[in-house]
DNA sequence: GTCGTCCAGTTATACGTAAAACGAGAGGGG
DNA sequence: CCCCTCTCGTTTTACGTATAACTGGACGAC
């Protein structure tokens, strides 16, 4: 046997380059074609295969170390088994969550799941398949621009939708955020609050939409009223920016005094505005949960890291994840899929207490 | 013409299923072979080409918007221009950040970059291409384990690592924490501290045993002592543990009146830690910066969230992602990477202030 | 006129897998 | 004895791309 030569056509069973295993190479190995390595390891082999064959090709295969050309079995399958995972941001740790749910039941299902954290945040979004180089079996995707959501759309994928407006897409998976807002506003009532103002993200999606028409009806509906409202970035600079803007109108040196009165507490959009609000609180010298009460929503990392601690309402960003996975599985098999609630949690921690202004209103 | 027929074969130039158009459909439009048309859209045209015909293609693709199918080409090509990161976790957003600086520079070379966010942190890593599902032509990791990295090696794979030791790796991309406590170290010696503690990430990682010797040797060449020291899980919470076994023995009501007398600042091993540790102050009732000043490293958009906002070293987290990259494209092009070392600056913010117990050491 | 030599393309092939279509031998029934 | 079925495979093909190998003229040079 010479040293070397060239890859001779037809040399069955032997390998020199040093290049990965092939189906072909596990074939040699166990004397048999590579069709039934194929068959053998996709596990249609039950009845066209003996026992002892597969079995041989297994250990040949387990010997080698093969595993399958995933670009050669796309090509030839024209799907991938795999998911993408459109994300506005990463800076926020619900995502990073939500990602965890559904790569598990991802990893469950044989799927694989990419992220892709879309770069200049919830307005544009470049062409996710540039960066995932794949070819993809569907996409799952969080607050999304409409011109975003209609390029995917054209790509003619299979789209679940989190936290969106039903429609337009195939499924869609979405917290009960009004009944949040309505545990919010309830809390808030208890602790004798009747003038509550919003921290609201200046972002116009569809589930920002239902935090301020929920915040509304609720506050209507309990007898409180809204005294102020102020859009910021969704970042806790922006909450800085837009509850400072609140708080000055109301407690400032030129605080205009209005019928209405000062708010004492801030319902925020998500947790880390509200983060930015007890900034702002406490660079004017107001005291949280003394004389403002502060609440977020979304139950992040940050929400138990700053002091006071959040009152915040908890998502469930992992079931959130999952439950999106899960839709997406079904849609692909073909199944009707009927739009996902999932409860929320009031989180009640050191942010909030009783209203400064008055008394209890229960006996 | 009949309404549906099977696709017949050689029907050239029409297209029935609906699927993507390939590379034959844009010949047949443009009237020309498959081969033509990989020629000109892979831009190998020049002189196999006349210009009117390679124009037509163009037209054609444009028309059709025909775009390549990834697996064949992969397949054919056997690289993908897709390369993988890995990182610990996503809760830290300096990954996301990194994430963004590497995105950027695979996206300006045409190359993908999948994020793979190591489920069990840092400790474990399942087979990350069970989750890419795509072949990769590269990785980029940062604090792996070292049993997932010799099970990355066993791939073959070109790898570069973030923060990490030589060797072992084509290429690595380091920040220069070394310079970073020793601003630190050097900060708080301005303000007259002396007795120091160490607050640690209990992680068995190069970058983390480079703080802890980095402190060390700065202390003891500026006078100071070490007086105490915990580790604790890289989380808020962990920081929280750590520094109140820290504050405690050195405050609490059985304080230890230990010849070493009780620490004026703890340096802490990354930024979550330190908002733990602030955490832990405020509850045993030390005032920060007054009576406990607290540094920490990443400066995280968390830093900037808590009161008050924290001192720490700020790592050019983009700037390792790109450099990163760029070490992996060279490393791909068969060029020789050397180390790099990218230097950091420490930002003074509210959580450090003068030491209670002594004077300013200088005039 | 014959022979290179370009030009401007085409034809053919390989990448590794999945699966449809196709045997070959054994055994059984009529 | 022939045909049918059943078992256990093999041969072949297609997926869409990139590129090596080839071709058929046109054009000069000798």
């Amino acid at each position: 046997m010479p040293g070397r030569h060239a890859p001779a056509a037809g040399d069955h069973g032997t390998r020199q380059g040093r290049g990965r295993p092939t189906g072909h190479d596990v074939a040699g190995a166990a004397g048999v074609s590579q069709a039934t390595v194929s068959l053998v390891l996709g596990g249609k082999w039950e009845g066209r295969v003996s026992t002892r064959t597969a079995e041989a090709v297994r250990a040949a295969a387990r010997e080698l170390g093969y595993r399958p050309n995933l670009a050669a079995r796309t090509l030839r399958l024209g799907r991938t088994r795999t998911a993408l995972l459109v994300v506005p941001a990463l800076t926020n740790d619900f995502f990073a969550t939500v990602h965890r749910g559904a790569a598990e039941v991802a990893g469950a299902h044989d799927f694989g799941l990419v992220l892709y954290p879309s770069p200049e945040g919830i307005d544009a979004a470049p062409d996710p398949f540039a960066s995932a180089r794949t070819a993809l079996d569907g996409v799952i995707a969080s607050s999304m621009a409409p011109e975003a959501l209609t390029a995917l759309r054209g790509e003619g994928l299979p789209l679940v939708m989190l936290d969106s407006d039903e429609g337009a897409c195939d499924a869609t998976v979405n917290v009960d955020l009004a009944d949040g807002i309505r545990q919010v506003v309830a809390h808030l009532r208890d602790m004798g609050h009747r003038r509550i103002a919003h921290i609201a993200a200046d972002v116009d999606s569809w589930t920002f939409e239902v935090r301020a028409r929920a915040l509304e009806e609720e506050l209507h509906a309990n007898g409180a009223t809204l005294v102020g409202a102020a859009r910021g970035p969704l970042s806790v600079a922006g909450g800085l920016e837009a509850a400072t803007q609140v708080l000055t109108a109301a407690y400032g040196p030129h605080a205009a005094d209005t019928a209405e009165g000062s708010p004492t507490a801030l319902v925020c959009d998500d947790d880390l505005l509200a983060v930015g609000a007890l900034k702002a609180a406490r660079r004017l010298g107001l005291r949280v949960p003394e004389e403002v009460s502060v609440t977020g929503i979304d139950d992040v990392a940050l929400a138990t890291a700053v002091e006071p601690e959040l009152t915040t309402v908890r998502l469930p960003a992992e079931r959130v994840g999952a439950a999106g996975m899960r839709a997406l599985l079904a849609v692909l098999d073909g199944q009707q899929v009927e739009p996902a609630r999932l409860p929320v949690q009031l989180v009640v921690r050191g942010s909030t207490g009783p209203s400064p202004s008055g008394g209890l209103p229960r006996p």
